[in-house]
DNA sequence: GGCCAGGCACAGC
DNA sequence: GCTGTGCATGGC
């Protein structure tokens, strides 16, 4: 059996289902809430994430109009608790400004240079939006997947981002509902080790 | 009280 | 190309 599906189907014994991004629907469209989410949680705890995105919802910015059109210090307020506010805020307003200016429909037509292209947005939450938001098959890295990966001994942990997300896509099925949940188990798993310091996956088969 | 979190851009070599 | 640094709050 493929290694990687079987590491996943561990991971999801181990730690359930995660069900990441778990949408509180209060954002229009939902996805937006994950784009927000994405970028808010750059280098940031998620719990500090939710305060932010909790003020967003309070202050009434949950659509992509809505945001772009706050102006830059109500919105440094606003994701003060995400950390890095100045920088996050004029991100937020770029990326939802992209959004409302986009021809087609934004979460089925984006394509991952056109999210690139965005200041702020890098490959991990490009991919974070494809895969969440978008619900297409790209798979996410981020210093947790590099650093269980290279303990297992699959991955060397110090490669390129595009060559480690293509080790995975090219060995998993193209399938977003397990990509999104293999992350998730992926991101848990590194949590609790940290903590706990044991490595909870058998290295053998 | 120090360390760190679901990164990114931009210097300066 | 690639290595270092600034960005900043709140949880533990």
């Amino acid at each position: 059996m493929n290694r990687l599906v079987s590491v996943h189907d561990k991971l999801l014994k181990m730690h359930g289902k995660q069900n990441w991004w778990p949408m509180s629907r209060k954002f229009k469209p939902a996805e937006l809430e994950i784009c927000v989410g994405a970028i808010l949680t750059q280098n940031t705890n998620w719990k500090n994430v939710e305060k932010a995105l909790n003020n967003l919802i309070k202050a009434k910015k949950i659509t992509a109009e809505q945001i772009a059109s706050t102006r830059l210090p109500l919105l440094e307020k606003l994701v003060r608790p995400s950390g890095f506010y100045r920088q996050k805020a004029k991100r937020l307003k770029e990326f939802c400004t992209f959004v409302v200016n986009f021809r087609d429909d934004f979460y089925k037509d984006v394509a991952r240079e056109q999210l690139l292209a965005i200041n702020g947005i890098g490959k991990e939450t490009a991919d974070s939006i494809l895969l969440y938001a978008c619900n297409k098959p790209y798979f996410v890295i981020d210093e947790y997947t590099r650093r269980m990966f290279s303990r297992l001994g699959l991955i060397t942990g110090e490669e390129d981002y595009d060559k480690a997300r293509g080790f995975f896509e090219a060995r998993l099925p193209k399938d977003a509902e397990l990509y999104k949940e293999f992350h998730a188990l992926v991101v848990e798993h590194e949590k609790r080790f940290k903590k706990t310091k044991v490595e909870m996956i058998s290295k053998v088969r």
